[in-house]
DNA sequence: CCGGCAGACTTACACCGTAAACAGCAGGCG
DNA sequence: CGCCTGCTGTTTACGGTGTAAGTCTGCCGG
């Protein structure tokens, strides 16, 4: 049970960006970019936008395909910094500090649902395929960013009644009106938005943290487990189906369920 | 909705520990404390113990009880080595590392549930009592520990089929044993283990967020909320509902109607 | 008496977030 | 043209962090 242990997490040792070392070297980088810059105009490439300057939505796009690829733990200002050829405190320009940062990075995560186009803004074929298409919307954007889904879960939301994931006024904004104009009363509303959030963020959190933990070093071998699970005999009997995963079919699951009672709900109030 | 902002963790500036200034005094405080041991041991007081030594347990818990109250971020070795009157180096020799204290944390919130008189380690009454226990007896240690439960969360479990918030292999031993004995399949069991987890996981959570958010400094006034609610018509509408705490209601709601779907599971399998 | 040794302290290093001062460069304006 | 002003990124610096390595010190058994 002690395998990897400490090898959960690995930030990156060095960039694999452009420049070897920058913390080395004196001044000379900045000018030999300039240059290299200008020799690229005189070659004639990409003349009209003129070098790619920082800018508030690069920065936190980067921070977000940090997380993606390291992990959380090893974002930090610095290798930030020099994941977009610049010195940490240039950042400082368009954000206030890497607090700021993380709940800007959490509000994109959110945000990219609005770009699905099977998560409906109003009801179309009923309520719950409209809860339905969100929920699946949701587990999307929690499978594309496993490691950073537990920071939309874990950062205080802007008011303590906005619940993760559903944590922005818009998508309050969006879920109530819905299940309103479909015949949910004000306090059923509210109600199914309680219980909506309980379960995806239940479900969620802990499919994506199996998701982002099996890439372990193959963990321990046959043996050593067999001896760590030996005061366990259930568990050791119960092994292999304890292992399997059916995150899909009990998303699925649970979320039919789940409809059933807001359909109560619905009904009693 | 931008009210306290940056104030929602204040790590205390200052020990109120026993002596004033740790950093400034030279290798003077230790004699010191000899000095009034011995003094208290002339007087008579407590001459049996010698001194009190440090301990993986006093430290875990000195760990435990500063989260609580002053939150997880303010946690640093060497606040917690002068909390214990020691240096933070002192802590290595009984715990190997930060992350390690910290899965000693969890695993002692975890063992709290153990000394619970009111969760059973095996069902007396039927599977429904004993799971009713013992999701009481999570949701009790959570509300306990405000601060400090989501770190049960969001630790990565020892095994990827160990879920959180029954995240030993002993809670899973008892879980599965218990719902064994009372007529669940093997797949069945474990299905109940990952539904159960499932709902503990997203209603303690979203419970203990509201919990520990709720102490900011009065959050907006209403004309500024009324003002930056606006283009949220429908929020603003229910936004008293909204506020409502039922926690406990909805929590036993939920829990009920999981019982009754684990009803079904082991009625089908 | 004395040597070992456990338990605490001290020092040192690399890294972190970030406040403050500075440098290069664009464009406007005399 | 020269100068100034504002934007953008850099440099430097400070106090904090986790922790590896070495050092002191008092107790305890030989």
């Amino acid at each position: 049970m002690s395998a990897g242990d400490d090898a959960q997490e690995d930030p990156p040792e060095d960039r694999p960006g452009q420049h070897p070392d920058p913390a080395a070297g004196s001044p000379a980088s900045p000018e030999t970019a300039a240059i290299d810059a200008d020799a690229e105009v005189v070659r004639g490439r990409q003349p009209p936008s003129q070098r790619v300057t920082l800018d508030r939505d690069r920065i936190v796009i980067a921070a977000l395909t940090f997380i993606d690829q390291y992990g959380l733990p090893g974002l930090s200002m610095r290798r930030l910094g020099s994941m977009l050829d610049v010195e940490a405190m240039s950042l400082y320009r368009y954000v206030p500090g890497r607090e700021h940062l993380l709940d800007a990075v959490v509000e994109r995560i959110i945000d990219e649902m609005r770009e699905d186009p099977d998560v409906l803004d109003l009801p179309e074929h009923g309520w719950q395929d409209f809860l339905q298409r969100l929920a699946h919307g949701v587990r999307r954007v929690a499978l594309a960013h496993p490691k950073a889904f537990p920071l939309v879960a874990s950062r205080p939301p802007e008011a303590p009644w906005l619940r993760p994931p559903l944590r922005s006024l818009t998508w309050v904004e969006t879920f109530l009106v819905g299940l309103n104009s479909e015949g949910f009363s004000d306090l059923a509303a509210v109600a199914a938005y309680r219980a909506f959030t309980s379960f995806l963020l239940g479900h969620l959190l802990l499919e994506v943290a199996a998701l982002g933990a099996d890439v372990g070093p193959l963990d321990v071998v046959d043996d050593d487990l067999d001896k760590s699970l030996a005061p366990y005999p259930t568990v050791q009997r119960l092994h292999a189906p304890l292992r399997e995963d059916h995150s899909a079919a009990e998303f699925e699951e649970s979320l039919e369920n789940l409809l059933e009672r807001l359909a109560l709900i619905k009904a009693e109030n």
